[in-house]
DNA sequence: TTTGATTTGTTACAATATAACATTTTAATA
DNA sequence: TATTAAAATGTTATATTGTAACAAATCAAA
């Protein structure tokens, strides 16, 4: 479930494999999200990446962003208009989040497959599945202080 | 299930007991947002609301949204920054979403309690689950067309 | 009829995201 | 190895979405 060989390198071999370009936009991105404890925003991202690049602009950092979430190794969490690194380490067609309303901590589980009240309610609605999010939104084991 | 009073008095009927107003900007946004087939955007809300009121401003519209969102009779969709009259007809902690890609319409479907393999991810990480939001990604059945 | 809480009006701006076109890089080809 | 075409980036400008802050109006209760 969890990744066993270095983000960095199993993004590069996947480029290889696939005929796409590792450039280094892409993985200074990959790794600022990476590193980030909690979801990162599009602007967040390209402050750091001033770090790396000289003075890059928005469309950089969204090009980066949009390229490493295609391809599956980051996600965005809608809810707070932020990006994450994916914690699973196979593609998916759907991601879960649990978000922390307090600390904004955000633990990413994987489920292969959609939970079989949401398929019914698809089968039902004969509506054809491409991929799916999952927002949970509460409070994590840190941040809860029961009364 | 679905609805069977109309939706206007049901509000009116909980602003009176919950000593909320009902004024016209709230009136007017969730009759434009109950009017529309797909989720609409709050721009086209205040562009709409436009006819019914002098010269809105952003917040008139953005307020109203958030009141009527905060007590349950629209949400957002995430994933489209647009919004959506409530097609159930009680509060409910969590939305499930059948969005098409093609055409844009949305589906709502009601489930009263977060699916097993969900509540289970979340016991699990002892995460206190306050609200969640299911959003599903694909083609309705009248955009599908079998190859 | 005053009061205080709620709600709206208004101005200004912040935050997020993309269109459009020029330039560079790269790998494959000729 | 020079050419080329696709992929990717650089750059400018702007579109879209959302909110802070404070003044004014509304309304129910005292």
């Amino acid at each position: 479930m969890a990744r066993e060989t270095p983000l960095i390198q199993d993004v590069a071999d996947y480029c290889l494999q696939k005929g796409f370009r590792f450039t280094e936009p892409r993985q200074f991105v990959l790794d600022i999200i990476a590193r980030s404890k909690k979801p990162i925003g599009a602007y967040e991202v390209l402050e750091k990446l001033g770090k790396k690049l000289k003075n890059p602009k928005p469309p950089t950092a969204y090009r980066a962003i949009e390229f490493l979430s295609e391809h599956g190794f980051i996600h965005r969490i809608e809810s707070l208009n932020a990006y994450i690194i994916c914690q699973s380490d196979h593609l998916h067609k759907g991601s879960q989040f649990m978000i922390c309303d307090q600390c904004g901590t955000v633990l990413e589980t994987h489920l292969c497959d959609l939970p079989e009240p949401l398929v019914k309610k698809t089968r039902d609605a004969h509506f054809h599945l491409t991929r799916w999010n999952v927002e949970l939104h509460g409070i994590c084991q840190t941040c809860y202080k029961p009364v």
